[in-house]
DNA sequence: GAGACGTGGAT
DNA sequence: TATCCAAGTCT
């Protein structure tokens, strides 16, 4: 093991040993406080906040937790819930598994648990929707147990502290990270110890070990990083493999109706189990336009009208939507369409939408509006 | 174990 | 514009 022959700052097991209680410190002086979700020690409202901020930034969940909370204030309200009302909070948030597993997550926790999550990480990870970095993560806010999360801040952090080369697309050098992580906790902590640790340990990769020009100069752990000493912060973490998109168009049949009151109704259909936006409501989509237009009583066809299209991309696709706008006269008319059901304007917020569905559809809630 | 799974922000 | 990635998990 050469990374253990150096001389730089390794310890009698290669490990820069003041890392803990350097990071301690900082993150009580210098670290992030005063987020909404680390005012409590509540495992509802800790495990709520860890799965909304799953690949997901800080500045987005800021405005979800609080309407979240308010509609559903603990896990029995959440368990008693519909699926669909739990989606409706979660829509725009992305990733609606997450939704789908905190909902069931919260019926287990009631059912089985009689309505108290459990405490250790290893119990917690049984849980729908909680792995190993969620499931360390409100052991260790709520419990103080000595377990490390490994997020992405982690990785870069750890990384470029140890220099570490291992390829952290795959499982192996992962799960080597990992033990790694686990072997820099604090000695005997605290439980107020680790909470400071975790919430350092993402702090300095959210502020200070930043992807691209880290801002060293304020690092309280510069003196043991690998990285930092051979100038190569860039390097880390190592990973290679690329994400790559798929290419794809989706033709979105909008059916308006405007009552007589001028009430706005659309015409939604609820996704598929399984697959992109599962579970939500959207607009009969198709493969092409000739699909669509056989899918619509020929007695209406010659009123859809071409609205522009809309690019959207995922993690792994990318979507060209070509919305197509049908104004109906009645709602008698669903017999000679696809399967769905009438949605008025002001019911929308009460369905999970995907995020450029809301979109569109918010651009023609007025009677004869077209964008 | 590799790919599926959203969305918005940063570069 | 293209790419990466952000408090990952599931299959």
């Amino acid at each position: 093991m050469s990374r253990t022959a150096g001389s730089q700052a390794p310890t009698g097991w290669g490990l820069p040993i003041a890392f803990a209680s350097l990071l301690i410190e900082w993150q009580r002086h210098s670290g992030r406080s005063g987020l909404p979700w680390q005012l409590t020690r509540e495992p509802y409202r800790v495990w709520l906040s860890e799965v909304m901020l799953q690949q997901t930034q800080v500045s987005t969940v800021l405005s979800y937790y609080p309407r979240f909370l308010a509609r559903f204030p603990d896990v029995r309200t959440l368990a008693a819930a519909s699926p669909d009302d739990v989606m409706a909070l979660w829509s725009g948030l992305g990733y609606y598994s997450r939704a789908r597993n905190l909902h069931r997550c919260a019926q287990v926790v009631v059912n089985e648990h009689g309505g108290a999550f459990p405490t250790t990480a290893a119990q917690l990870e049984t849980l729908p929707g909680i792995g190993a970095s969620t499931a360390a993560a409100i052991a260790a806010f709520c419990h103080g147990e000595r377990i490390s999360i490994l997020d992405g801040n982690v990785r870069r952090v750890l990384s470029r502290l140890l220099a570490f080369e291992g390829d952290l697309a795959q499982a192996g050098p992962q799960r080597e990270l990992w033990r790694l992580a686990q072997a820099l906790l604090p000695v005997a902590p605290e439980r107020d110890d680790m909470t400071a640790y975790t919430q350092g340990l993402m702090d300095l990769g959210a502020t200070v070990c930043l992807r691209s020009k880290p801002l060293c100069g304020r690092c309280p752990v510069r003196a043991e990083c690998r990285a930092h000493a051979a100038n190569e912060t860039q390097r880390f973490p190592v990973k290679t493999r690329r994400l790559q998109r798929r290419f794809e168009n989706w033709w979105l049949l909008l059916v308006r109706h405007v009552g007589g009151d001028g009430q706005v109704r659309f015409w939604l259909a609820r996704r598929p189990d399984s697959g992109i936006w599962a579970g939500l409501y959207c607009p009969p989509v198709f493969a092409d336009d000739k699909a669509l237009q056989a899918a619509v009583h020929s007695t209406l066809g010659g009123a859809l009208h071409a609205l522009a299209p809309v690019a959207h991309s995922l993690t792994h696709r990318e979507l060209r939507l070509h919305p197509l706008l049908l104004d109906v006269p009645s709602v008698a008319t669903e017999d000679g369409l696809p399967p769905g059901q009438w949605v008025s304007v002001q019911a929308l917020a009460d369905h999970g939408l995907p995020a450029p569905v809301r979109q569109m559809l918010s651009g023609l809630d007025q009677p004869g509006s077209t964008a």
